[in-house]
DNA sequence: ATTTTTTATTGATCTGCGTCATTCTGTCAT
DNA sequence: ATGACAGAATGACGCAGATCAATAAAAAAT
């Protein structure tokens, strides 16, 4: 059963740049869309190059990322199904703000709006959605920024791992969308340290059988997870 | 002599909430604003009130801030003259992303924007405005992100340093503009962690006598800190 | 089924940074 | 000048997490 948020703990509902748009706009954009698919592991586009379009994910898992001028890559964020990126850039001709990979197979959509003649409405409406989607996103990339500040290694997974289960109590199970080592990197950890994480999370009662994860209480994880600090 | 970004280096000039707008709609803003001014140290807003309006920086630093169950604080951002906060929340009836300090006396100007009763055209360009800001910010905060997973405290400090330079090229001297024990929290460390940091920089020619900071050479600091890499 | 490749785990070791305690310096008030 | 105090520097120590190397286990290819 998929998580339709309704349960969901931490992780509050986000605007969805599609979910937030009038049937009208919608049907509008979705017939100038084109729908793209990418293989695990190809490019879907780099930071820097002009960003023509807003993409929307459809199906799988992208990974926006940066790459430093050393090569190590840090990832910024994972997206999956209804989430977007490049909207700004997309909007008013910016360029991409990272780069994004496929870390599953996937099925992305293409909306060039900047090509697009629009009925003024239309383009209210668009922007409009586009700043609740921003709004959402900084929140997001503030959260991301003070976990990095104060949380160690354990209680980032710890708390990636509450998000994905439905409940805010009793067993859980649900399987990882991607590898760990993609995990690890979203986590801001190397994998070897996120085996070991899992290992201390065992504690706690967390079982991960390769992607697969069982939690035996959800309140306990959270109980162990605030324990942790400092 | 302040920087005017002429001659910046990684820190491009962003996009201003004012400086983005026409005379006009600037005019009507400024004549319903409010401006407040805040002593070092006290509270301009707590994450989670209801924004109500837009806050634009006048004079001064203020740091926006996260304060987890913990008690421990992250630094988000530290913002001065011209810098605006709670943009979108403020447009739309949002809550506050984060907390809001004076780190320095300051003066912050109000634009209760909900309230104004503005033509459909200063509403496009206003909103256009913010689009521009929220996406200069979004990149800040991947950057942000970025540093805190892939380089170290003192590869961090340069960095920031370099971005204080007024050149790219030669010596520069500066101030720093607040407490070092907020340029660590800014930059993820603890004042112990800055300390020490700043003593590693002397090999690169840092010197910093309190507040003021001189590089004796901002290429060779550059090169010292892209050496520190993995 | 067997080989090859990818992904994950584990151990040993090293380093960065946090923590705690102490000292020093500059600022301000008296 | 003197004392009080906040900001900053320094030393000792410990832990979290990176690194390197080896192994194990899955998945994919043959």
């Amino acid at each position: 059963m998929l998580d339709d948020g309704t349960f969901s703990r931490k992780r509050p509902v986000q605007p969805m740049l599609l979910a937030d748009l009038s049937p009208c706009v919608l049907g509008c954009l979705k017939s100038k869309a084109t729908v793209r698919q990418f293989e695990r592991g190809s490019t879907i586009c780099l930071q820097g190059e002009p960003a023509e379009a807003v993409k929307i994910v459809r199906k799988g898992w992208v990974k926006l990322y940066r790459v430093s001028p050393s090569g190590s890559e840090a990832i910024l964020a994972t997206l999956s199904e209804g989430e977007s990126f490049d909207e700004i850039s997309g909007l008013n001709g910016g360029t991409c703000a990272a780069s994004v990979e496929a870390v599953t197979d996937c099925s992305i959509m293409f909306v060039d709006l900047a090509a697009l003649n629009m009925c003024a409405n239309a383009q209210r409406e668009i922007s409009s959605a586009i700043l609740s989607v921003a709004s959402s996103q900084m929140d997001n990339m503030l959260s991301h920024i003070e976990q990095l500040k104060v949380k160690n290694g354990v209680q980032r997974l710890a708390e990636y791992l509450l998000g994905q289960c439905g409940t805010t109590t009793g067993p859980s199970q649900f399987d990882l969308p991607y590898e760990k080592h993609v995990l690890a990197g979203k986590l801001g950890m190397k994998p070897e340290s996120l085996s070991r994480a899992f290992k201390r999370l065992k504690a706690a009662g967390v079982k991960s059988d390769l992607k697969h994860i069982q939690v035996s209480d959800v309140r306990a994880l959270e109980d162990f997870a605030e324990a942790l600090d400092a």
